[in-house]
DNA sequence: GTGTAATGACTAAGCGCTTGCTTATTGTGT
DNA sequence: ACACAATAAGCAAGCGCTTAGTCATTACAC
């Protein structure tokens, strides 16, 4: 070994290019965003982009499955380490808000553009929204089951309780008032309000 | 007066463009959307368009405003028509959620094409939407102080009822399992949770 | 060490095509 | 005759992506 890292130079310029197409969805949207747009934002040639990538649908395809994964990831152990129903959605909620507040642009791109991806990948990443969902329901159907919860319908709970933290990557701003955290405690009260936790 | 309106196929045609750019702008995004694309879905030549509009933006922008007014116009005439801001809450947030899962097609260039509009136009329909967000805002803070709602920051309370509402548009399908009266109803109850009205 | 070939990040130039929109012209109803 | 809806054809600009090549670094026989 020679010094640090296998391949210093390649991996961080192709960072860069997801950090610079991150950005610039999230604000345009991946239609009115151009290849040069974004080899712009990372410093480089329209062409530099197709060393590291082979299209501009690859970026969001690699930016929309790595944000999906963390997604799944959050809810999943947020669950994991709770024990009642309660504390587990009360988990969930804050961990998946304050993913959706602290990474709004991210998540603008995992929720907003998913109709830009190819057919195979748009069904590869609704996979996993479908696992998201079910772990989601599965948990507000557990806590009515054990009498924890109140609910009349727990999938419409369910679908409500996660639309809340999905819009949050539409209106959260970082310069407003709300920290992530604040909103993350906020949402996890309102959640169990909705669910009528006792 | 020769007949029934003053432009008959003029704003038979328009109209006509004006679905078809909502279907397009809805399915694909405003910049995903070509002029030939709504052209086509409104079954004329590419340059019909420019005879009824001036741009391809003017037709987001009508779009766009007319939607807008018609949410303000629900929220207003929904706080207008009940007493109690409970009776309020309920009221809005049903007719608001009906509305966006009724007209998701045209809710969801509502909510999530703001971005494409000049920035005039951008800054008309932003201040609808702080209409909008202004009159929710002040009916949970009237119930909060009159004692009828119970909520730690009304803020924040009535931007998740609004939340819940535009994401109706997000996920909503017309060949899914609720009416948009179920997911009004339901949604009306969610939201007097959240206030945990008495 | 030194000459030389191989490697791979990066770019200037540009290709074929599509974009929003315009122009010149042709219908069509009154 | 007139007004105007509607179109065929096309323009300038911009699009995603490719090609052909430069340049710095590495590999290695001698």
């Amino acid at each position: 070994m020679t010094d640090s890292a296998d391949r210093p130079r390649s991996d961080a310029t192709r960072a860069r290019l997801l950090d610079a197409a991150t950005a610039a969805f999230a604000e345009r949207g991946f239609h009115g965003t151009t290849t040069r747009d974004i080899a712009e934002a990372a410093g480089m040639s329209p062409a530099a982009l197709y060393v590291h990538h082979k299209s501009k649908e690859e970026l969001l395809y690699l930016i929309s499955r790595s944000g999906h994964e963390n997604t799944l990831r959050i809810i999943t152990e947020a669950i994991e380490s709770a024990g009642d129903p309660a504390a587990a959605l009360r988990a969930v909620v804050r961990d998946f808000a304050a993913h959706h507040a602290q990474g709004h642009t991210g998540a603008r791109i995992v929720n907003y553009e998913l109709a830009a991806l190819t057919p195979a990948h748009h069904a590869e990443i609704r996979d996993i929204r479908h696992r998201i969902q079910h772990a989601v329901r599965e948990l507000v159907e557990r806590g009515a089951e054990a009498g924890v919860f109140d609910v009349p319908d727990p999938s419409i709970a369910a679908v409500a309780v996660l639309s809340l933290g999905i819009d949050i990557a539409r209106w959260y701003r970082d310069e407003g008032r709300w920290s992530p955290e604040d909103v993350a405690e906020h949402y996890a009260a309102i959640a169990l309000r909705i669910v009528r936790a006792h």
